[in-house]
DNA sequence: GAGCGTGGTTACCGATTGGATACCTTGGTA
DNA sequence: TACCAAGGTATCCAATCGGTAACCACGCTC
């Protein structure tokens, strides 16, 4: 999902409190997800850093933790109302380094 | 101009490739400026951070950096269109921050 | 009771970041 | 001559970041 060199690694901006929280926040969009969900589309995230990011996303707001008394362990992560309205400025940067792809790799080759 | 904990702190996203990057743009925003007068509204930034951010910006095609003939040193720095094109988005996440600034305090408070 | 999946934690280590401080060169000024 | 401003560099250090790898408790299934 989210490619070794993605628009936003192009950014003169680290999306991502940590380098991860950005693309964590955009695989959440579409509803709760599970830990081993989350770790699909961020193939390359170790599991040590999907928790410290689901963690200060949890502390700061945008993400909600639910554990369910389930016998077997399930535990689902979703965006708050903080989270999701964060997505929208969010999107607007990841729109604008599509729109200048080109651009951003033009400059940062020469 | 930029406080201490200034929206953009709040964000889970570092708003910078690195820390300063995002308010170094916002300091070009009124048209050229030279490095002396990048330090007065950036108070709390390094010559070297100031020194690194703008050439890594330079770099990636976001800022012009213009060297007069004066007999005189003369410095400026300015936006290119990409820099002024990024702007808007960056804007989106200033606002946004700012909108929600209390429910971040509050999150982060507990 | 052996092994598997879920949801992690821990220890270790190297690389990167960012801050403080001192210093430098060139030219202008008193 | 001494000093000042501009626009930086150089050096050192501490903290943070991010990756690898190993481990772990619980419940389930074979």
């Amino acid at each position: 999902m989210f490619e070794e060199i993605c628009p936003s690694t192009l950014l003169p901006f680290k999306v991502g409190g940590d380098k991860w929280a950005g693309m964590v926040l955009r695989c959440l969009e579409g509803g709760p997800r599970r830990y081993s969900e989350l770790r699909v589309p961020l193939a390359r995230i170790s599991p040590k850093m999907l928790t410290q990011s689901l963690r200060s996303l949890e502390r700061d707001g945008f993400v909600r933790r639910t554990e369910y008394a389930d016998p077997a362990r399930r535990v689902t992560y979703e965006l708050t109302g903080l989270g999701r309205s964060l997505l929208e400025p969010l999107r607007a940067f990841c729109d604008w380094a599509e729109d200048h792809w080109d651009e951003l790799l033009d400059a940062r080759e020469s």
